[in-house]
DNA sequence: CATCTTATCGTCATCTTGACAATTGTCACC
DNA sequence: GGTGACAATTGTCAAGATGACGATAAGATG
């Protein structure tokens, strides 16, 4: 039932989300079971459709809400990188524009909604090629973890996978899990409570997580952090 | 006379290319003079249609050699963010892919082409608002800018300004033009000479540029530079 | 109270950086 | 041939940042 015409050619485009966040201290990415052909019954990223008079940001807003329930203020959003293969969707010309998500304690997706077929599983687990993604959302996942990565290195992102006031060592646990590694907590300490402007103290303690009280902090996720913290 | 039909919302997919160069120790933008409605008359950056079997890449490639007469090995090209907002295009729904060339010593483009209208300006001249550039243009030259920028810091990038072989000295003027300051020399030569992986001696030596003989070198321009050299 | 746990501080050797002086090869010119 | 001029390259030194690791602090738990 065609509805649209065009003098030029015609591409769909779609919005991706590669929506991260840290459930048990794992890195975690939310992925959706597919109902439908093709790739049906295969793990794939959430998305959907742009339309018509739709800002494409807006449309990864309007799909990380149905097929996830997450709100605006819920996470961080930002563009990643746009795919357009020719074959790369077999059914027809469809550009994808996926953005990154990121979030803390993001809610497991509501059951009777859109989002019945979404949940979080660990990054390196979806990547692992146990069941390969549908299309090529796993190279769009692995541009989106490079870049969470990354972004921890050289910008306050870590925040984003924190709620609003957190501690030192809840920071550091981020790093960790998403970087796979082990950091001094003394260094990592001095680190950032000097980096200019990267944590400001709120003057509360918080006693969550056992051990001595940790003073609590706010902080700045798009300071750049300077020096940066580098991986190896 | 229509051609195309379709179920789904009708998008164009166009790219845009920002091609930075250093001409005569200017960072320049290559821009063109548009002919046609809209926008007749004004500046842009270059740049045109998909084709309906052809990827995006391959798209940005071919403009570049269309509208500006640059080969494939002629520069560094890179994704650069994706545009779509409603009315970005006032004719249609054009969504555009935009694209960052990094090159050196890039030919006047030649007259006669479709590349005739195109030439380089100071990127400071274009972004400073005498003629501001058409559509949306100048936000995507801005964001090319800033992410040429600091790809310099963490990156072996410098080097895609550069002939194949270079100085200390010329690598050091790529940075002074793109970033808008002056480094000491000394320390300069010292950082990027000592820093893993980043330069590779050719063994030959070069007198161009007048003063003590320089060594020539050769770069990895995909290498991360571990630590980065950091603006201010 | 003893012990466990995590936070936070202190120390020290090492590395990196910025500022700047000193030395080195070639070229142009007298 | 001698003399500057010029940019490349090397050295030096103090200040700051980092990694390793020990020491102390402040609650929770039994």
């Amino acid at each position: 039932m065609p509805k649209f015409v065009s003098e030029f050619p015609i591409f769909s485009v779609t919005v991706d989300l590669v929506v991260l966040t840290i459930r048990d201290g794992v890195f975690s990415v939310l992925v959706i079971r597919r109902g439908e052909k093709p790739y049906a019954g295969r793990l794939a990223l959430p998305g959907g459709f742009t339309q018509e008079r739709e800002d494409i940001e807006d449309a990864a807003y309007r799909e990380l809400k149905e097929e996830a329930g997450i709100g605006k203020g819920d996470v961080h959003l930002e563009q990643l990188q746009t795919f357009g293969a020719p074959r790369r969707d077999p059914r027809s010309r469809v550009v994808s524009v996926a953005w990154l998500a990121l979030g803390a304690d993001l809610p497991d997706p509501v059951a009777g909604s859109d989002a019945a077929a979404a949940e979080f599983r660990p990054v390196d687990e979806v990547l692992g090629s146990a069941s390969p993604l549908a299309f090529d959302h796993a190279d769009i996942l692995s541009v989106g973890v490079e870049r969470a990565r990354s972004k921890l290195e050289y910008t306050g992102a870590a925040a984003n996978y924190c709620p609003p006031e957190f501690t030192v060592g809840e920071l550091r646990s981020v790093y960790e899990a998403v970087w796979g590694v082990e950091l001094d907590p003394a260094n990592f300490h001095r680190k950032v409570t000097r980096a200019e402007g990267f944590l400001s103290e709120t003057g509360e303690n918080t006693t969550r997580g056992g051990g001595r009280p940790a003073k609590l902090f706010r902080g700045s996720p798009r300071a750049r952090l300077n020096p940066p913290i580098l991986r190896d």
